[in-house]
DNA sequence: TTGGAATTTTTCCATCTGGTCAAATGCTAC
DNA sequence: GTAGCATTTGACCAGATGGAAAAATTCCAA
């Protein structure tokens, strides 16, 4: 048996850095980030860090890993015995509260596949692959069942990644726009896409 | 009179220059981006680039300069006097094909806006806030006339941008999760968007 | 043709950065 | 308390990178 069990030290430790370097390489991609600044924003050495994680790549690796899970969780929960639209709101709800919770790590990730994903092609062509299949297996179910428009399933699952993403990783350009950082804004942007991919734009006559 | 003019051998080297910069600095970032990588794809060496640009925060600067006109096309040619709907299904059009013409240049932004904008700041709050201000003027008229569904103006246009500017950006995920790079993702993305956008996922009983 | 300006390249440098090493310090079981 | 292991750090290194200098070459007007 492998021995996985770390000591709490050592996992309060790695947590520690891991915050740091989620803060660091949200704010600065793979290549823009420097192990000093890692470092000094974790609060200890340079070296002390590579006694941890022996490469500036295993921390990123680590980040990546060990965030995908909660990040996927908003499309994991979307059920297929439940009402369609209902279900969809909810999954824009839960996505948009996840940019908002979770800004740093939709940005780590919007870094990583501006760039070309060069660390998690596989991940991409795996993983989230298979779990899109799954959903928009469900989606087309209910199409079929004229229970939802007729869309693309896997553009329409992007279309609300893209629009609800939006407000953590494009937030420097929200906030300039409306020339405001009030929280506010999240309640705006719930209230237009709830409308918007619900009902549309088309006025209801 | 400053002399602004430029032989036309030097504008064609300025030019070949940043169309090899602006490869680099969507490929791999601003700081990612090495003179040398970008000498490289100009085919010429290093200190000849910086002939023409004395640093690589000018090419930078160069490139976000001149490309932010092109960028902002589409929602310029936004015309109150239109028909709503219709101006708006355009200027989606509009917007996903800048996004399939000008994947570099969508990069480019984005890698600069997820970063937090540290070099392009003062152009979100300037001339964007500007021209979004103006367009959610127009949008708000047709509100206000019950021509268009009552959403948020400048939300509305954030999830545009999002939705189109996910096929420039997030290009390596979609080509993913598709398994597909073909160009037909396009037509795609665009017929789903149409019917989102328009439409809604509620099914018109 | 030729002189001067524009362009290009070779060489070089200072700094930054990922990573190593050995020494020092802290912690814990006995 | 102390032996032995875990943790931390200061000093250092090699390669990458942005940029400077100056020489060499090309181009063009007269």
């Amino acid at each position: 048996m492998t021995n996985t069990e770390r000591s709490p030290r050592r996992a309060a430790t790695e947590a520690r850095i891991l915050d740091a370097a989620l803060d660091v390489f949200a704010d600065h991609g793979f290549r823009g980030a420097t192990l000093d600044g890692i470092a000094s924003a974790a609060g200890m050495s340079k070296p002390n860090l590579l006694y941890y994680f022996a490469t500036k790549e295993e921390m990123h690796v680590a980040l990546l890993d060990g965030l995908m899970d909660t990040w996927l969780d908003p499309l994991e929960a979307l059920d297929p015995t439940g009402e369609p639209i209902e279900e969809l709101r909810a999954y824009i709800r839960r996505k948009l509260a996840m940019a908002q919770r979770y800004p740093r790590e939709s940005r780590l990730f919007a870094n990583e596949i501006v760039q070309g994903a060069p660390r998690i092609a596989s991940m991409l062509s795996g993983r989230l692959r298979a779990l899109v299949q799954a959903k928009a297996a469900i989606l087309d179910e209910w199409i079929m069942q004229g229970r939802l428009a007729p869309v693309d399933p896997a553009h329409l699952i992007f279309a609300i990644w893209a629009t609800t993403q939006h407000y953590a990783d494009f937030d420097v350009q929200v906030c300039a726009v409306l020339d405001s950082d009030d929280d506010a804004r999240f309640d705006t942007a719930l209230a237009t896409l709830e409308i918007l991919f619900i009902d549309g734009l088309r006025p209801r006559g």
